[in-house]
Formats: C-alpha cells, structure tokens, sequence
DNA sequence: AATGAATGAGCCTTCATTCAT
DNA sequence: GATGAATGAAGGCTCATTCAT
C-alpha cells in the first residue's frame, strides 16, 4: 500500500532497536545520565532517530516502559503458577518465589526492575499507571492471602500492614542492591540463592501471621 | 576573646549555608541533576565559592553528607535510648521506632533519608564509606537482639536473614515512597502513624522470630 | 554528478573555515591561549562545531597540524626540487634554500613554521609524529649528503653533527624571529634575502665540512 | 626605623621565595600556563602575595627576569675565562664553551635559558631590554673574534652572518630540545657531552671561516 | 522515512584579582 | 604588612533538539 513496503519493516526495525538500546541504557544509567546519543550509538541509528519516532527523550522512555512492562507481565502473570484452590500457605510461597524471580530476572526484564527502582526515587507520570494496572491489583491479590492466613478476625488494617510486609522483604534486597553487595558480597542471587530466600521470607512472614492470628 | 569568634562564623557562614543549601538541592534532584549554580544561588554565595571551599561539586556532596550524618547520629544515637540491659523485646522496639523515626524525620535529617535512597540508584564513592561506618555497626547491633530472640539454636544465617527482614519492613514505606503515597494515601508519617506502624513492625517481626526460634 | 558535489562541500565547509580558523589562531596565540570560542567566532560557526567535527580543542588541533603539514609538504616536497643524480653540492644548495623558503613562507603554511616552533616550548603529543614521519627523514636525508660532501674517512657522529650545523643556521633566524628583528631589522626575509641567507649558509657550511674532511 | 624591625627581612623573604619559586614554574610552564596559586603555594605564600608584593603576575615575571638575568651574569660574564690577548681562535672557542656550559647550565640559571626561549615564541616587554644589554654587546664580541679569523677582505655583512652562524649552532640543542631528545635520546648535555659539542662547533666553524676567508 | 550537520543553552571548573580584616 | 575569603569573567565541553536535504 505504501510506495516502499520494504521500508515499513525497516521503520520498525529502527524502532524497536531503539527501545532495546533505550531500556538497557535508561536501566543502567537512569533517564537523566542516558544519553540519546548513547542510546542511538548503541541502537545503531542516528542521532535525530529518537525525536524522529519518539518525539524527545521522554517519550523514548515512555516507550520503554511500555514494552518493558509488556514483557514482563508475559513472563510472570498474575496467578504466579498456583492454581486457583491451592492452599494460601502454598499461594503464598509461590507468590513470593515468584516476586523474586522476577524481580531478579536477567535479561530484558531486569530492565523493568530497575526502571521501577528508579521511578521510587525519581517518580516520573508513567508510575501512576503502574500502580493502578499492576501493584494495586497485585496487592489486592496477596491480601486475599493474607486474610485467609490472619483468619476472620484480623482488621482490614493488619491484613494491609502483614501484606505490606511481606512485600517489603521480597523487595528489599533488589531495592538496596548497592548496599547489599557490599554488605553480603557472597550474595549473588542465583537460582538457589533466591529460592533460599524465598524460603526464609515464607517461613518468617508465615510464622509472623499464625503469631499475630492468635 | 570577643573579637576572633566574631570573625570566624563570618567566614564559615559561606561554607555553611553552601551546605545547608547543597543539602535540600541534592536530596530533591539527585547528585548528577542538581547544578552547582542552582546551589550557589539558593546560598547567596558565587559560583566559584563551591571551588574554593569544596574543590568540587563532589567535594560539596561529601561535606553535605558528614554534616548530614553528623546530625543524625546525634539526634538518634545507636542505642535508640534503650538501655543496656533492657530486655531483647524492648530492644527491638526501640530499634524500630528509631529507625523509622530518623528515616521519616522532617528538616535536614530528612536529606540523610533521600540520599541514602539515591545512593541506592546511584551510587557514588560515599557509599563505601556509609556502609562500613554507619550501616554495618548497625547490623551488627541489631543481629545481636535478634540472636537473643530467636535463641541458641538458631544459625548466623537465620539470624543474618531474620534482621534483614526487620530491617526490611522499616526502609520499605521510605523507600517506595511514591508507590506507597498512591496506594495508601491517607498515610501521612505523622508522629502515630509512625509509631503505629513501628508497633506492627515489631510485632510482626516478634511473632516471625518466635516462630522460627520453636 | 552535479547535485552530489554541491553538498560535500556545504558539509566540509563548517569543518574547513574551522580549520583555517584555527591554524591562524593557534599560530598566533599557541593551544593554550588560544580559545575555541574565538576560534569558532573567526570561523562564523557555532562553538559546539569543534565538539562535533573534532571531538575536542585537541583533535582541531590536530587537524590544522595535518592540514598545514599537508600543504607545506605539497609544496615544498622532500627532494626540494633537485634530481636524483645531481652533484651533493647541489643537493644541499637546494636543500638550504627549501628549507629557509618553507620556513618562511607566508599564508597558511607559515602556520607550519610557527607551530612547531611553539611545539619545541610547551610539546603536544603531536611532536611525536611530527619527528618520526617529517623530520627524521629529512635528517636521514640530508645526512646521506653531507656524508658525501665529508668523504668516507667521516665517522658516524661527525655527520650527524654537521647535518645538525646545517639545520641549526636554517632554523636559526625563524626561531630567533623576534630577536633578529630587533637585531637587524632591515632583515625583511624577502625572497631575495631569504636566497642570499641559502648561500651564506650554504658556503659557510660546504667550507665547514670540506676543512673537516681534510 | 620602621615600628617593627623584624618585618622588613621577613617582608623580603617572602618577596624572594616568590621570585624563587615563580622562577621555576615559569620556566617549567611558562608565563601563561603557569598560575598564581601553584606559585604561592610553592613559596609557602599567601595567594594574594603576588598582587601585593609585585602589583600583578606579569609584575612578579619582570621581578625573575631581572633576578634570573642578574645571576646569570654574575657567574658567566662576558669575557668567558679567556684573557684580553689570547689568539681569535682560542677566543672563539672559549666564547662557544662558555656559551654552552650557560644555556645548559641546571639550577636558577637555567631558568634564564628556559625564559629566554620562551620569549622568542611569546615575546613580552622585557625583550627588548635583554637585546640591548645583553645580546647585543655579546655579539659585537663575537663579531670582533669572528672579523679577526675572516681576515680584513671579509664584508661587514660576511662577519655578521658569520656570527650568526656560530651562535645558531650554539643555540639550536637547546631550542630544540623537545626535538633532540626524540632524535637523540643518547644526548644529556653532561659536561663531557657539552665538551665535545663545543668541539664540534668549534672546528665546524673554524673551518668555514677560514675556507670562507680564501 | 531518515539523516547528518548545526545549534544554543547550560554545566563545571579555573584563574587572577580584590576586599575586609 | 599580610591574609584568607570571595568574586566575576571566561573557558572547554556536553546535550537534546532542530533543520535542510
């Protein structure tokens, strides 16, 4: 339809290849440290590429995050891998191997994690959408385990507070990497290092709520 | 004896409100982000006034964090006005309480908060240094209530990853700060907020522990 | 073939004037002193042109290093316009005489002149080449001739040593400019004066090595 | 005479070790590359004691160049060691000795050396002083050595260039020494070096002279 | 659709000099 | 007489963005 069909596909590439070198460099650098010349250097196109196809910088970015959280939440829906009538304690623990994982995965999604660390401190408008299409509901998730967990007679406030609990540790240690490497330098988050804390942060957190249920 | 002290303030009021100034810009923008002329205006004094006392924009960092760690020390000493020979529980309590305390303190403590958690992203030199002096004597502190508490049996390993999760839960609402402000709007860190919140922190965490220690 | 042309030129034509800029500049006032600023005003460009066509002030340095080397070496080449097979006699003749010429000549190939003479005061990394690939083998050459001139019973030393003799008296009168024009200022270094120096030179040190050789 | 005695020797140390330390750094950077504060601090002086003691900085290089210039007389004058009636030639070589052994001379008086060729490339005021109460009579001197060897036939002109001859072989090691010590990494310029660089010129020159003087 | 040259604002730093003491 | 704090001008460089092609 158009007059270079072979162009439309070459568009994309040069998108794409830039959101790829985008998410890298944002995730390594931050967005104010990135630069676009790095980006497009690195993306293998040019220099005016970025506001060719994203306007300005930011926009990149938002592009970014996007595809990022695209990514992610392919790899790692919702459910975390536990059927719908399993026990809470078993939800519980699968959800928060299935946090760390995540959050420590390698690759493209890592990008996410540490985009996310990033707008913690430099908040930027794209965390408000985050928080309503993916934490919120995520914690509404655990809170349904929570509850069960707490029994009928924990207030709506504990159950929030154990819930925020438990996501505190499982984001602890991504959050605070710099300090904890050098803190526990044998810590290098390997499958089985992460599925050993894992363990700890279930049993702590289960042992915390049937504690607090009496 | 009333003539030398008056001109030694005069010349130490430039250097001071360099820092004061350099404090809140940093803590707001970030080391890369904030401009030392953006600093030097807001002190009143000369661009190169930074040059001259500091050598360095980085060198007016580090003296912004020593003053700034200098104050915090000495509004919340390591015991967290426990005593010696209080009870591990009563310990841990005062760990918390203080801890959250400092990290949500309004004023020129609150610089330390926001830098720490920049320092997480983006971590400069005066990490290192943070680590050894402040943070590990800390840990250290804090692993000794928690080897009391959870009794002899248990391993450094249990008590490694038992006082993380205390600490955890006490840098988790600082430290996600936006997300938590979009979840939980009504918190607003007042003084009982905090201490509500040190009160399930450490009850939490009591109940894990004891828990575990069984 | 017309059209393409027309815009390499306009490309070059920034980078060129910055050149042409600069070699009068850093001719006149040396690196240091010299100021990209000024450089880029002269030049009618912008002053971010000399990031982006030479990466640096250095880099433009050596790019009118290249430029006047390359215009000295055009014209005046290294057999200075004497056959291959002609007597050594000659050969120095008119190496003396090409020598003084290029030395002194006016317009943009002065600058070659009056840069390295700069570089023998405060050295750049661009001595180093300029030894190797243009003055070493002028030396070489002109020592192939004055081992001629001095016979076979010469040693080693005592050719380099009369080579060096030579060089020095040409060199002498532009490297000593200002003291020669207070010393001597009918001195104008006219063609004509520029040839009867050669000879003065030329006979004074053909007598040198031919009493030498006995 | 003055209220405080002990000032006044105080007062010129300070001047002195000024002139002393700017001396080498002048001679190191020369005058532009070469800062007040490095200066001051080298001298153990107040930053501003320049601007007090010599009015500005070019104030306190026209203070080394008078002192720099007044040592170096002091130790070679310009009879160089040889006696009122020794013959031309041993004059000559005396004149080329003595004129080596000064400009390679380590210590305060190579400053003298250093400054001067500084001044060939940027000439300041202080120049033009040098060439009449310096060079110039150093070359009439010479001039009369050199009329003598040539022989009454010789042109004014002839003995002048003639001299000029000489003195540039003199004076080209030290120039161009960046060069030099590229081309002749062997060459130190110990005295035995400088002996027999002496020698060379010596000889070279003789036998021009005489060749010329047929 | 895409590019490479060009721009202008702004940043950190340096430096000789001045000023109050 | 002498100092240390303070100044303001300027310098090299970076960067996101624009513009002509």
């Amino acid at each position: 339809m158009s007059k270079t069909p072979s162009s439309d596909p070459i568009h994309a590439r040069t998108r794409e290849s830039l959101i790829l070198a985008a998410g890298a460099v944002f995730a390594e650098q931050g967005f104010r440290a990135a630069t676009v010349r790095d980006i497009c250097k690195s993306a293998g196109a040019n220099v005016a590429a970025v506001n060719y196809h994203f306007r300005d910088k930011a926009g990149l970015y938002r592009a970014v995050w996007q595809y990022s959280h695209h990514c992610a939440l392919r790899k790692y829906p919702l459910q975390h891998g536990a059927s719908e009538d399993a026990k809470p304690q078993d939800k519980l623990r699968a959800y928060i191997s299935s946090f760390l994982l995540r959050i420590f995965d390698k690759g493209e999604i890592a990008w996410f994690g540490k985009l996310i660390s990033r707008e913690m401190i430099e908040p930027t408008p794209v965390l408000e959408a985050l928080v309503k299409e993916e934490i919120q509901p995520q914690l509404i998730y655990l809170s349904g385990i929570v509850r069960c967990i707490l029994g009928p007679k924990a207030t709506d406030i504990q159950v929030q507070r154990s819930a925020m609990s438990v996501v505190s540790q499982c984001v602890f240690y991504h959050h605070c990497g710099p300090v904890i490497r050098h803190l526990l330098p044998h810590l290098t988050f390997s499958k089985s290092q992460i599925e050993e804390l894992a363990d700890h942060i279930y049993k702590f957190s289960l042992a915390a709520m049937k504690g607090l249920g009496k």
